[in-house]
DNA sequence: GTCTATAAAGCGATAGAC
DNA sequence: GTCTATCGCTTTATAGAC
């Protein structure tokens, strides 16, 4: 919150943000890019409209902009490229999994950008949904192919997997049971 | 269809319902709960706010509450009594794939019940969309029991099936590659 | 940088003529 | 049964005080 560097460098203008970021992703988890109105935003991160414009000069549609953007390089740093770089490609397809059911908090948390996706949002944003997928299956074919597969196999098996998280957090919100997604994580690991 | 037996039983009441009902599908596929705005529904059913509230008194709610209501009763029509009653089970799971892949238009044509448990309008309809994913569960289940599976088994390749078909649509629309639909579908099948 | 007040447009829904 | 006109409200967005 104190924007200079003193004795303790805790939260600065980008950790502030970071976090109005992180309230505005929920905000469109829970309800959407049409759902979420101004009020509602105002409501979930304190700030009235006042402060919102002068932060987002573009409105609701930059908020979701850099919302995603901000999806993308955390999912970039904290999956893709741990995924692409590790040693042990056995043990990164691991790691992953384990960022995934951490993230989207074993079920009971919706994928932002495979709901934008579904929705009519995905027109606005069609070019950063498919920048985050195309990214992901980047990195998760090359590790498989590491692994021995095939490049046919491996594009298939990532297809498999991406599909298959993304449908276990539709079923697990639809049906009200996280425990879907765990499961389907579980069984989506064995066949690597 | 028609209620009176005529020369030519062609279009009564309930098939022009069926039609708006259809239309008004379309609308909520396309533009989600939230972005149908009555004037979007309006321009795609050609009907005027008066008709359509003459039509549906509830208003938005619902016509979304009849679409749901009639992709419930046609599933299970078209899909689950068949894959429930059907006397050899592995044909049967093979014609459900074959009515989803027409249903869904190859993967151009998005599960509106799943786009509804992504957003706000699971609230409301939360009890329609857990119905539908229930039943065909159930139906589903069923029937990879009689092909010999144990109750576990085929509960688990329950869920990777239609968890399978919900992602596969939520991937291709962010992709703009109904392909990874079909490849996926074909993928499903093969492990029965 | 954050607020309040307000503008301008669009929303869902209703009334009443025909 | 369908239309037009309109209500009342909410929406996004802006202006300007502080």
């Amino acid at each position: 919150m104190a924007k200079k560097a003193r004795a303790r460098p805790r939260a600065g203008p980008d950790d502030s943000r970071a976090e109005i970021l992180g309230q505005l992703g929920e905000v469109f988890r829970v309800h959407g890019y049409e759902g979420a109105s101004l009020s509602l935003i105002t409501q979930a991160t304190g700030l009235g409209k006042g402060s919102l414009y002068h932060l987002f000069p573009g409105g609701k549609e930059q908020m979701a902009a850099e919302v995603l953007a901000e999806i993308d390089a955390s999912f970039r740093h904290n999956v893709f490229t741990p995924l692409t770089e590790c040693t042990d490609a056995r043990q990164g397809v691991e790691q992953m999994f384990v960022s995934v059911e951490r993230y989207f908090r074993s079920g009971r948390r919706v994928c932002l950008v495979g709901a934008f996706a579904l929705a009519a949002a995905r027109d606005t944003f069609g070019k950063s949904v498919r920048g985050y997928f195309k990214a992901w299956a980047e990195a998760l074919t090359a590790t498989l192919r590491r692994l021995g597969r095939s490049p046919a196999d491996a594009a298939a098996r990532t297809e498999d997997i991406l599909l298959g998280i993304q449908g276990a957090l539709v079923l697990a919100r639809a049906n009200d049971d996280p425990a879907i997604f765990a499961r389907a994580l579980q069984r989506l690991r064995k066949h690597v």
